[in-house]
DNA sequence: TAGTGGTCTAGACCACAAT
DNA sequence: TTGTGGTCTAGACCACTAC
């Protein structure tokens, strides 16, 4: 490796190769230098290589697969997640599943609930005291048998005990503010809370993404004048996902 | 190091210091042990403990600093970015200095215009032409001098060319609603749409971020009945920031 | 001066993929 | 069989920090 600029060597290389991807030289699908080549053509050793794919793999711009090489990323197709979608709807289905139908994809979902005491950041969530009963469903949802989406719905059982809708998924009627209607609640507001994080082992295997795509997180309640009826903790992958909303002024 | 499982050695360690970190018996600004350390407590080579702490890094948890050590991350002071706060004001001071006022913070901006051509992106989202002239604006936002947001504005010199707001920043009136109003475009409505990603090279540098902390990439559009009148493309720190919004149902 | 992480060399063995 | 990336050893020298 010739010196230059005193820039660690691995990171001259993770330049390179960045620029060759982001001009395009490099395109989405491509094969990557391997590793010998890299030290062949920049006269290091192997660990060299190795750091530069390593630090371009943690910026998501590429994946590696032993056995095959390197490879740049594909552009995902990207799921908008607009807050049009909470409106009183005609059709039974979820926003999850209309949203999929309309991108012509098989929309399926797993579930599963339980009940608990509401921990502290919840009981806050939903305005109830820490301890008090809520019911809480976990869901993983698939779009073509893609696990795209994970979340974690929490509802106060003092509003829904003993009610049709008691088990989020159990009755006919579907999504938080048809149910709500159905037993007389009804919801006016919905608030959202998106931030980002790196994806925790647990959420890099659920969604089957590579480390390096970060993922946004939305933290989602649903409120009936200012009550709160049911929050979710929402994960998608950032690189599939995109949040959008139109806000009239004045 | 014993084997277990399967599972390399370095992921071994990773998760056996995420764990403490998430579980709270690393706290937050305390020291990990050292490289050493691992060493002797798992029998490797330096190699081994080097990647655990890089997989840490890599997902934002802990920072290094050579000479030091490795620490737990501080829990960042967020700032909210919501959407009351496109509204038409009193007061002269744009979006981020009242925010920055109302958290006890000093606000501080970089800016530079220049007249370029459109781009296609670009174009689309002003429903102009490519080739088109437009102002575009660089700023670079600081709280208490720490780099918290970067921006690119683009508005199309069809509408502003010969104002008194041509450049944005060069009149008494500040802030796209009221500068809008002030040559009387009514602004309407606005669209926003967040991404996350990792940091590009040059955004870790401009918001003095680590690796390992994705950034909010927000697209903005301002809109008069539908007309676009300014679109920007706005950055901030995945761990400084949440985009909130609240939407009325029906 | 001792300890820390950053960078790098020069190897090794492995599982896996392509042919 | 050859080439790929994944994991790991056993060193080295450096700049920086704390004492």
């Amino acid at each position: 490796m010739v010196e230059f600029s005193g820039r660690p060597a691995y990171l001259q290389i993770a330049d390179d190769l960045r620029d060759r991807i982001l001009s395009g030289d490099l395109a989405a699908g491509e094969q990557l230098p391997s590793e010998s080549d890299l030290m062949r053509d920049y006269d290091v050793s192997r660990t060299v290589p190795k750091m530069a794919i390593n630090v371009l793999r943690s910026e998501g711009l590429i994946t590696s697969h032993p056995g095959k090489g390197s490879f740049v990323r594909q552009a995902r197709q990207v799921r908008r997640l607009g807050n049009d979608r909470y409106r009183r709807r005609r059709d039974a289905s979820p926003p999850f599943a209309s949203d999929a139908k309309a991108a012509g994809q098989q929309a399926r979902w797993e579930h599963r609930s339980r009940e608990e005491r509401a921990s502290q950041v919840i009981a806050e969530r939903l305005a109830i005291e820490p301890g008090d009963s809520v019911m809480v469903t976990d869901y993983r949802f698939f779009a073509d048998d893609e696990p795209t989406q994970l979340s974690v719905s929490y509802e106060p059982l003092a509003i829904t005990r003993d009610t049709p809708i008691e088990l989020p998924e159990d009755g006919e009627v579907i999504g938080v503010i048809a149910r709500m209607d159905s037993i007389g609640h009804r919801v006016t507001e919905v608030s959202e809370r998106v931030t980002t994080r790196a994806p925790r082992p647990h959420e890099t295997e659920a969604l089957d993404i590579p480390t390096g795509v970060p993922v946004l997180c939305i933290v989602r309640t649903h409120y009936a004048d200012g009550a709160p009826l049911e929050t979710a903790d929402i994960i998608v992958p950032g690189d599939r996902y995109e949040v959008t909303w139109r806000t009239p002024v004045d």
